[in-house]
DNA sequence: TATTTGCTATATAAAAAAAGTATGGAGGGC
DNA sequence: GCCCTCCATACTTTTTTTATATAGCAAATA
């Protein structure tokens, strides 16, 4: 059975002949005579009773006439779905994010869904390492990650944007209270509460190297093994943190805050990190293009 | 796009590779090479990534497998249904019972139903001229009704089998209480009720005859214009019905029950009626094969 | 480094399938 | 009784599909 026998079999169905389909389909009556029997015989089953005004469907012929129906429609339904998927409109599409970056990826993901609604969203948060673990074995396709000095994965990266890296502080653990920025000898003698040292995303790395040169080493109150965890140890007054600036955006009504060091400035860059594949799958392709588009405005 | 190709397309994305599938489906290989090309060109989509190792699905290609797995699966349920229409496993089956076939229809669906449980059976119960009419529209296949003198409908018939008249009554109407069997004489004023003379399918028109010859006229209390009506009526203590014996046990639990006429004998015939068209639907062949074996039984 | 191996793509010839042409039979309508 | 329409069959032509032969390519191997 092929779908030509199925595409006669239906028009002769609706024009009630052979003839009839055969100038509906402008196609010569004795092939549409044919194939009908073959599909009759395949089927082992007579699908219309001829007349000479004309054939009408048995049973069997109603039944296959409905599934015939059906069959169209998936066909169409079949070649859509495949398009789409092809062009980026419908699909998968797994991310990773990490908490710095959660704001810039919702940002980012709202503008994306809006314009292809029809992909199915996957994200995960976690810390830069797992996510990167996940993206070599295929099971993410892009991650938000930050680059705090421009160092190369191995993978294809876009920066989205700058986030200058500040201190955080609770009202009790300011170091300045009253002052726009925090003179780096007033940190001489104040807790902090820093991711570990050998992460690779080591915000505080070069603040660190800072106070060394000013004369003084921080004390440590707390390694953090994550973003989170440190923010929340700030909030609970253990000591003054230092993380990109708008990580407190993702803390509406909590009482953290963050302030410049004077002497010191550093920044660090949300970007997209993805696997250099040629052959993404289309909606990898459309996310990396709005990203392109929308490049610094996040 | 044609059913080989998806076959085609679906073994090489199972087998891994285009070879692969050559060897499974027993075609060369060019072959299969070509007609996924010709599918990819006709969707516009690539499937695979060909590569010299073997090809691997691109996303537009899972999404078209899983899609021709459903393709394939309705194409069996179609080919399955349509045989099974043309066998009469499946299907619909329409039938018109008049009241006095009750018992034998229900008796005759019960069985059927056993050995094609698949098939939709429709029932409806009414006067014997308005089953006809649907008959004759082609709503109804089948028809139980009574032939009492073998009289030809233009149809086919089939006797099912045989069911004595007898008079219906309630003890407080018995025109022979402790009798066996009612001499005609006893009914000489006794109040009765009888189907309208006009009917088609009159069961007492020959008692009433038989009557007549006995030297008096019944005196008919009610017209009954169906039979269940007139059950209504006996039951009701209105006189005296004469009826298949059969009908009693429709009415398990009423105090109605039946006597023959001492002298006069006549009998009811349940038959089924049906169109004489050689183009039966094959539920409706099957079904009156088997009203054909169980012949006598009921 | 050269060779072998396993894969896919292309060109061409052979085979198969489908379409078209011509024609005949069968059943209503005039 | 004749004609008209419709479906089926015989036969020819065209199109499509398959098979054979071969080339390119990349990785594994000697």
């Amino acid at each position: 059975m092929n779908f030509k026998q199925l595409e006669y079999f239906a028009a002769v169905a609706e024009e009630g002949s052979i003839s009839g389909a055969s100038r509906a389909l402008h196609v010569a009556q004795p092939p549409i005579s044919r194939q009908l029997s073959l599909l009759e015989d395949e089927l082992g089953v007579t699908l219309f009773l001829r007349t000479n005004k004309g054939v009408a469907l048995t049973e069997a012929g109603r039944c296959l006439y409905q599934h015939s129906r059906q069959m169209f429609q998936s066909l169409r339904t079949m070649a859509d779905s495949v398009r789409d998927v092809e062009a980026g409109a419908r699909g998968q599409l797994k991310l990773g994010v990490i908490y710095s970056d959660v704001q810039t990826a919702t940002q980012l993901l709202k503008q994306y869904h809006a314009q292809y609604p029809q992909v199915e969203l996957y994200v995960r948060m976690g810390a830069p390492g797992d996510l990167l673990d996940d993206l070599g074995r295929g099971e993410l396709h892009v991650l938000f990650l930050r680059s705090q000095s421009g160092r190369s994965f191995g993978l294809r990266e876009r920066v989205l944007g700058e986030d200058p890296l500040e201190l955080v502080m609770c009202p009790e653990t300011d170091p300045a209270p009253g002052q726009d920025a925090v003179p780096i000898q007033a940190l001489r003698n104040v807790p902090m509460c820093l991711l570990r040292s050998d992460d690779l995303w080591n915000y505080s790395r070069d603040l660190l190297e800072e106070c060394r040169r000013a004369g003084f080493a921080p004390s440590v109150a707390c390694h953090c093994y994550d973003t989170p965890m440190e923010m929340q140890m700030v909030q609970a007054g253990f000591g003054v943190g230092f993380l990109p600036r708008s990580i407190v955006a993702a803390h509406p009504g909590s009482p953290v805050y963050t302030k410049p060091v004077l002497e010191f400035s550093a920044k660090s860059y949300p970007i997209l990190v993805w696997e250099n594949d040629p052959y993404q799958s289309g909606c990898v392709k459309r996310f990396l293009e709005l990203a392109e588009t929308l490049g610094g405005t996040l």
